[in-house]
DNA sequence: CGACGGGTTGATTGTCCTCAAAGCCTGTGG
DNA sequence: CCACAGGCTTTGAGGACAATCAACCCGTCG
């Protein structure tokens, strides 16, 4: 399970590889998360950069009620805790037993000013980010629960899927939270789904998913 | 009403008006937009970066069927349209007449290239952009629309409140559509508001706002 | 076995949307 | 000067979609 090495080739984010090769020694070392557990909270000093090497982690904000937004899933390869200030913006947790990279931020700061291509690729993932948000704000404001359950099985499938095979590492509540709904209409939309013919459950427990029909699914995504 | 000039002081983005200076002729030209007229569209090249000297903008996405989602209002001193790919990635139209002064995409890069800290300001630019997006997902996704309200209010209080009287640009079909709520339900939560004696309306046309309570207007919003 | 976490499904509720009407202000033209 | 149209806002009545509350199923693990 974390036997995978390097950045994922098909990462755009692929900044600490290159630096692992192209720099000498600045990835502090590597580290495992337990399923559930934090991996640094919302206004903690952001003293490190993480890129996965296997698992999955969620980012997310509360509101004093306990109202939980998701506002990213980060997938094997993906580079997150990326701040400009020097805290967390985002609490990140690991969503199942989680292997990460370090990096510290103030080594990266210091290659960034002295390589421009780092900086640039700094840049580069800040707007990617940037971009994922505001696609999201447009899915949490106008979009009805059908709606953002399909854009979401869509991302999934572009990021993760293998073989056609989707296994996704987060439960209802957690796919609920990223969009804005309660798990019991996350289910309700699935299960529609599956009716329609337009998705499969393989396993046991309904995390694995097969898309029957990409373009009828498609054409949901408004 | 076109009389203020310069940047706003109290903004983080004071890159245009430092290129200005320091460097020689960057600053293609200033514009004026009168109300309601787009300003670029998304998906079409992004050859200048923006800033307003005077007026107000609307950044947004639409759905394929219409539905609106509002990204951000630009106020006096903001810089937008600052982009990483070549592609708007929102519309920007001029909610009231607005002046802006153009800066040509490539020169900023060739900028940016030489200078560090130029460099540094574009980064902590689209950080802010990002910020203000992670924090409008929360809103979008788990609050109510009382609480979308008074967040709104305590958002432009602090970007616009001169003299504690704020004047509203915008319509409330936009602030329907920057809250993912619609124009009805934006009035009925600014009559309780005002029922309530959080706040006061003062001209005719109920845009300009005064707040009478900050206290209770920030103990409502989680 | 029994408890627990995760998921589905059903019944009911409630918040916000939709549809509709009316008021106010501005601008325009007779 | 007044009449009238149009944009913006408020307010009310009714409806719809998603939330809530609840029951149940299924696997896993102690």
């Amino acid at each position: 399970m974390f036997s995978r090495t390097g950045a994922n080739p098909t990462s755009p984010t692929s900044i600490l590889g290159r630096l692992n090769t192209a720099q000498a020694r600045i990835i502090a070392s590597e580290f495992k998360y337990r399923k559930g557990t934090e991996i640094y909270g919302e206004k903690e000093p952001a003293d490190y950069v993480y890129q996965i090497t296997a698992g999955a982690v969620r980012s997310y904000k509360l509101l004093s009620d306990g109202r939980r937004q998701i506002g990213a899933f980060h997938l094997v390869g993906d580079v997150f805790g990326l701040e400009n200030g020097s805290f967390h913006r985002f609490t990140a947790e690991a969503i199942v037993d989680t292997c990460v990279r370090l990096i510290k931020r103030s080594s990266l700061e210091r290659v960034a000013e002295a390589d421009v291509s780092i900086a640039h690729d700094l840049l580069y993932m800040t707007t990617d980010n940037l971009q994922h948000a505001e696609d999201h704000m447009l899915l949490l404001g106008r979009k009805t629960s059908l709606e953002r359950v399909v854009a979401f099985l869509l991302e999934m499938d572009r990021r993760l899927a293998a073989a056609g095979i989707m296994v996704l590492p987060m439960c209802r509540r957690d796919i609920a939270d990223y969009l804005g709904l309660t798990l019991e209409t996350v289910s309700r939309a699935l299960s529609k789904l599956h009716e329609d013919g337009i998705l499969g459950f393989l396993g046991k427990n309904q995390r694995q998913i097969i898309l029957l029909n990409r373009q009828q699914l498609a054409n949901l995504n408004l």
